[in-house]
DNA sequence: ACACCGATGTCAACGCTGTTGACATCGGCG
DNA sequence: CGCCGATGTCAACAGCGTTGACATCGGTGT
């Protein structure tokens, strides 16, 4: 019963003067989301988002459950953007995946304290549900069925939210802005040459990898996967 | 200056009586991970651990600079623990990143307090060291080179982190033993067939699906991407 | 129009967390 | 023996999520 009962809009904005609207639980959320995209905060507390609202903080509790609800609302919503993002034609299969994964990772970078939240995997709300529909839509479009679809599915959602959760939580701690490149290895790495020579051997080259880049690699590790799947679907059918 | 010097045992046990054994980073490393052990438990306190130690608390900051220290240093452990349980020849690759990643799994799974913290991805410690060599070498042994054997690398460990990590918290939440099968969707997903009509198709067997299945179908897609990768390198050489 | 009553905002407080500084003690070395 | 650094102890701080009691607001039934 978290939801905002049934249908009512609630008076919506209050109309004109409205000395101090009352608390809402959309208000509650968009004022997360900014106080989550302040650069360089990993997370967010109730006394904060209190604060941003103009109200005690424990009001928030008159509209979530806990805390972690409200991560969990946080977290729906940014999923339910990363899809609203998604324009490719549904035909075109790969290409709304492509979309999917990168507007997820620009997100979850954006808010790191939220997408440091997604290695729950589960949010409960409707824009994971859409999510979910949207990418068996895509694997189904890809010719897959039954455990192959469901498995291609969840490989793409487990690395999607965890690669991207993984790399909001560098770009939080790091304090960095969204958009520059990061090293996808934190620190350098000092390796004995005797001890462990391959390391020492590709030391740079493992420096040197963006952990964008490694999110897009297995994206389209994924994809091909499917592809394959499809392919020897079809032949063995 | 964490560290305790450089190489000595520190006169290990005491001898004989030795009233109460002077704390020492080991000792606080096994203690923290039978501690991270226990069943049901998502984290461990500073607190907790200075109980079971028969210690104050605080005199855990002699020996690790914060908490974080702390945690990375029982990561490391950990690692190494894994690197150690891998048995199969060097030359069997394949086999070998299959053990590495299951005893990764094993070892996670029955300490989730510090199996979670592993999305922090580097401990800056021997036992991530020698992880890394051991799957450089194996992808070596696949035959890839350069950036194709750093990319395979990275998927690779990305995936066997961060997966594990994820289940990890999710049996610590549900606090279910390291070994019975656990799905890999939490609750019941409600989809209304009108708005998600793939969901409600495949809703069975996503509810189905097992975590650690999903797992180890990730660690294959990486091994048999590597191995389309050497073939290709091969052939175009 | 008035009284009601649930929904909401406010305040103080609880128990927990990681961490710090001052102080006491132990143990090896000159 | 006496020093002195390393180590253990204690009290305390600031922050956290959360709870319960209390005040107030606003729509509803009469």
């Amino acid at each position: 019963m978290t939801t905002t009962a049934s249908s009512g809009r609630r008076r919506a904005s209050g109309g004109t003067s409205a000395g101090r609207p009352r608390l809402d639980r959309d208000t509650i959320i968009a004022a997360g989301l900014e106080l989550a995209a302040a650069p360089g905060s990993t997370s967010i507390s109730v006394r904060e988002l209190g604060a941003r609202l103009g109200t005690d903080p424990t009001a928030i509790y008159r509209h979530f459950r806990s805390k972690e609800h409200l991560m969990e609302a946080l977290l729906d919503e940014l999923i339910g953007r990363s899809v609203a993002a998604v324009t490719a034609d549904p035909a075109d299969w790969r290409e709304r995946l492509r979309q999917l994964a990168a507007s997820t990772l620009d997100l979850f970078s954006g808010h790191p304290a939220v997408g440091v939240e997604a290695i729950v995997l589960t949010t409960h709300g409707p824009g994971e549900l859409d999510a979910v529909e949207l990418m068996l839509d895509a694997f189904s479009h890809a010719g897959l069925r039954g455990d192959d679809l469901v498995r291609h599915y969840a490989l793409f959602a487990s690395h999607v939210l965890s690669s991207a959760a993984g790399i909001a939580r560098g770009r939080g701690e790091r304090g960095g802005s969204p958009g520059e490149p990061s090293a996808w290895f934190e620190g350098p790495l000092l390796a004995d040459p005797r001890t462990h020579p391959i390391i020492a051997s590709v030391a740079t080259s493992l420096t040197d990898l963006q952990d964008r880049d490694l999110f897009l690699l297995g994206v389209e590790a994924v994809i091909q996967s499917a592809e394959r799947a499809a392919g020897a679907a079809a032949s063995a059918s």
